[in-house]
Formats: C-alpha cells, sequence, structure tokens
DNA sequence: CGCTTTTGACCAGCGC
DNA sequence: GCGCTGGTCAAAAGCG
C-alpha cells in the first residue's frame, strides 16, 4: 500500500511513553537484536515495513548498550560490572534527556495556557468595546473566533454568540448596500476608503502549493485576472461568494521568483458566519488588519516602534526564531501588509549549535509599510505580542484543517525546530516518513488528543 | 438554466 | 495632460 504522503503528528505525551518503552525493552529483553527505535506504543493499525514510518527522529544511542548487552557466555563478572556502570550512566543520561523534554512541555504548555487565556480576555474587551466603535472602525474590528482547532471544547453559545456577532457587523456593508446597484457599491466604498485613508489593511499569505488556490474553507467567484507588473504569472482577483454583499476580497499570484510560493492576499472582513477552518483564516486577517489600523491612527512611527517594543518584551519573537527580511514591497500599494510567510524552512538552527527558543510555530511574520524609507529594512518589520501569536495560531490552524499544502509547509517548519531542539540534547536523525515528509511532533498541549493523528498531504 | 470563468473595456490613482 | 498600472465591471463563453 503506498501511502506517500502522510505526515504524522505525535504529541510529546506519546514521545515520552515511547521512550519509556525503549527503556522497558531494553532491560526486559537483553538480547542483540537493535533496540526498536521507531517502534511506538499505539502504533498499531500501521502496517509500517519500512523504518520510520512514524518516526520522529527521536534516535537515541543505543549502539553502545546493543554492544554492551551482547555479552555472551564467556564474559566473566568484571565485565558484567563494567557493562552495568555503563548501562546505568546511559540511564542517567537518558533520564536527563527525559526531563528536559518533559521540559520543555511543560514550557510549551504554559505559553499554550498563558494565550488561551489572553486571548479569551481579549475577546470579552472585544465584546464591550464593540458598541463604542464608529462605523468605520467597525467595519475592521471583527472579533477573532475562539481557536477551534486549538480547543474543541467551546461551546455552541459560545458559537452562536460570535455567528450573531458577525452578521450584525455586517450590517452596514450588506443589507443595505446589497439592494443598490453595484456602481452606487462601488461609490459608497471608494467614498469610504478616501474618507479613511491609510485604513485598509491587508494580510498576506505565502504558502507553497501546487495548486491554483488554496484552499481557506470559504466559497470564492473570480471576477477578473491581470497580468501585474514584473511578474508572469497573473494575478487572480477572487470575492467570497459566502453571502451577498460580502466585502471581503482576495487576490492569488504566483511569485516571480519562485513559482513554487502562492501568495494570497486578503482584505477586508467577511459578514456572515463562517465554517472553522475560514473563521480562523478570517479572523487572523481581521486581528492583523485591526492591529495595524489600531497603530496607524497614530504614526507609523508609533507603530513600528510599539511593534519592536512588543518584540522585544515579550517572548513572541522568541517563538518566531526565523523571522526573516523577507518582503516583496509592492511599491504600489497604499495598503500596509502584513505577511505570514509559510514557505521558509528555517536553516540558522537547524543545523547549527545555536537552539531556538521554545515556541508555537516559527512562522516569519512580517509588516509591510509602502513607501516608508524610515524604517529600517526596506520598510517591513516584524511585529510581535501575544495578540498576534494567537492570529499565527489560528492562521495555522486553519491551514492544517483546510490546506494539505498548507500542511507541508508547516511540517517542515515545525519539524526543524524539533529537530534543532533534539539535537541540542545530542540527539540526532531526521523525522522522515516513508513519503518523505518530516514527522511533526506537537507538544502535547490541550488542542491535541494524547494520541497520534495523521494528517494527509496531496 | 443557473452559475462560474474568461477577457476586453473601463475607471481611478499616481508619477512624470 | 498623458501614460502606466492596479482594480473592477460586465458581456460572452463554458460547464454541469
Amino acid at each position: 500500500m503506498e501511502r506517500p504522503r502522510e505526515i504524522a503528528l505525535l504529541d510529546v505525551g506519546s514521545l515520552s511513553r515511547r521512550r519509556q518503552v525503549e527503556e522497558v525493552d531494553f532491560f526486559s529483553e537483553r538480547s542483540s537484536r537493535p533496540i526498536p527505535v521507531t517502534k511506538t506504543e499505539g502504533d498499531g493499525g500501521r502496517d509500517d515495513d519500512e523504518p520510520g514510518g512514524v518516526d520522529i527522529g527521536l534516535n537515541l544511542s543505543t549502539g553502545s548498550l546493543r554492544v554492551h548487552a551482547q555479552g555472551g557466555e564467556g564474559s566473566n563478572n568484571h565485565n558484567h560490572t563494567l557493562q552495568l556502570i555503563d548501562m546505568k550512566h546511559e540511564l542517567e543520561r537518558l533520564n536527563e534527556d527525559n526531563r528536559r523534554l518533559r521540559s520543555t512541555l511543560d514550557q510549551a504548555t504554559k505559553s499554550y495556557s498563558a494565550l488561551h487565556s489572553h486571548l479569551l480576555l481579549l475577546r470579552q474587551q472585544q465584546a464591550h468595546e464593540i458598541p463604542e466603535f464608529s462605523q468605520k472602525d467597525k467595519n475592521m474590528s471583527t472579533p477573532a473566533p475562539a481557536l477551534r482547532f486549538i480547543a474543541p471544547g467551546r461551546s455552541s453559545v459560545q458559537e452562536a454568540d460570535e455567528r450573531s456577532r458577525s452578521a450584525d457587523e455586517g450590517d452596514d456593508l450588506s443589507p443595505s448596500l446589497s439592494n443598490k446597484s453595484p456602481k452606487l457599491v462601488r461609490e459608497k466604498s471608494a467614498d469610504h476608503l478616501s474618507e479613511v485613508p491609510c485604513r485598509k489593511a491587508r494580510v498576506s499569505v505565502r504558502a507553497r502549493s501546487d495548486a491554483q488556490m488554496i484552499t481557506d474553507g470559504c466559497q470564492w467567484r473570480k471576477y477578473g485576472q491581470k497580468m501585474a507588473k514584473g511578474n508572469p504569472c497573473p494575478r487572480a482577483y477572487y470575492r467570497c461568494t459566502m453571502a451577498v454583499g460580502c466585502p471581503v476580497r482576495k487576490q492569488v499570484q504566483r511569485c516571480a521568483e519562485d513559482k513554487t510560493v502562492l501568495i494570497t492576499t486578503y482584505e477586508g472582513n467577511h459578514n456572515h458566519p463562517l465554517p472553522p477552518a475560514a473563521a480562523a483564516m478570517a479572523s487572523t486577517t481581521s486581528a492583523a488588519a485591526a492591529m495595524i489600523l489600531s497603530g496607524s491612527t497614530t504614526s507609523r512611527d508609533s507603530l513600528v516602534a510599539a511593534a519592536a517594543n512588543a518584540s522585544c518584551g515579550s517572548a513572541f519573537l522568541n517563538h518566531f526564531p526565523y523571522a526573516s527580511t523577507m518582503a516583496t514591497l509592492s511599491a504600489s500599494a497604499p495598503f500596509p501588509t502584513i505577511t505570514l510567510d509559510l514557505t521558509r524552512t528555517p536553516s540558522p538552527y537547524q543545523r547549527g549549535t545555536q537552539r531556538p527558543p521554545a515556541g508555537p510555530f516559527p512562522v516569519p511574520l512580517s509588516v509591510i509599510y509602502p513607501h516608508d524609507s524610515r524604517i529600517p529594512g526596506g520598510g517591513v518589520q516584524f511585529v510581535g505580542g501575544r495578540e498576534q501569536t494567537s492570529s499565527v495560531v489560528e492562521t495555522v490552524s486553519a491551514a492544517i484543517t483546510s490546506d494539505p499544502n498548507f500542511t507541508a509547509a508547516l511540517t517542515a517548519a515545525i519539524a526543524s525546530v524539533m529537530e534543532a531542539q533534539r539535537s541540542g540534547g545530542g540527539g540526532e536523525g531526521a523525522a522522515v516518513t516513508s513519503g518523505g515528509h518530516p514527522a511533526v511532533v506537537v507538544p502535547g498541549s490541550p488542542q491535541l488528543p494524547q494520541s497520534c493523528t495523521t494528517f494527509s498531504t496531496n
């Protein structure tokens, strides 16, 4: 059976269990048979003959153990004693390794808890602040739905609440305007734009994909296609068709430098309920746009300063150790654009001695301010803060649940982090499934069941 | 037949 | 004012 494109997701809890199993194997068997590194408790059902079917890359230093465990009948007591001592040392080393992993897990869990509670707090605050918003601000401030992927236990009351809220927010756009002619709609939106310069933000997602466009859970209708300057690939324009008068649009274009990279740019907020995957992506664009716009109400400099401050003051940037200087600056775009780059397989920590800090996702995140040479790095700033972290988590959640191509990109990134963490402790070996995809170890956070989950990529 | 996609035309913004 | 470019419209064509 060919299963070439599967990515195994394991949690650290089962990882620890696996290590315990290995230790038991070692003491109980005492045979010359190599210790089954890739055999996993709960691995039943997988008929993998190929090595590393679910290998998460936790290669233990078992070679020496095998040698010592091969004591034949002719071994004397002295050798046995030496072997036992060596084994004891090895066991201590493994236990230390285990403790380190547990500590990492604890750190990740704490980080998750803090983020989740902060998100809930923010949602509460937003719920109170919504009536105070002006009409135009309201248009850009969709409250972020709960992390559906992360918090599967959320109540239906919450969900209904969110739906009614998101429907209410579209009131100023859809029912009133949808009865008018398209021309009027256009004029109205144009007026709106001219009235509030720089009040429109975009969220761009870069991901490797062979598909024509990424599946983000929404229904889109193509309404135009243009050749953009400096790019041989045409740019396609889509609008959301899940509800009449939904203002959300997106542009899809392949990267000129790397045609495997698909650049999807979202604009606007949905005025209708969304399926979970789409809601996650939509809330990301809303949150990102709101973040940018809230900063731009004063000045770009202050936003940049705030962003830089947030980056330094929190562990956020530590969570994004591969934040790159990537920026395809759109010189003609009058809007600030926040870019999520899911295409980059991080390199600085991957093979080096430097270990990346523990964190949820290594997604480079940047905000692009066109026409602003005052900003170092060509107008690119990395944005930090827990709010943004939750947005990224939502984006990644959406990607995982909706588009397998996203999964591949994300998988590579997460796998490298885990590999780097392991290599920091002396471990070595890539975690690659039979299909050549890296296996991803997701910290045993509350969002995932303590079991092995497999996502398929196409 | 209704919906979607294609594609040329149109419009607005911007720089020269 | 003119040309360039990005964005959108809308008629025609395609499709199930």
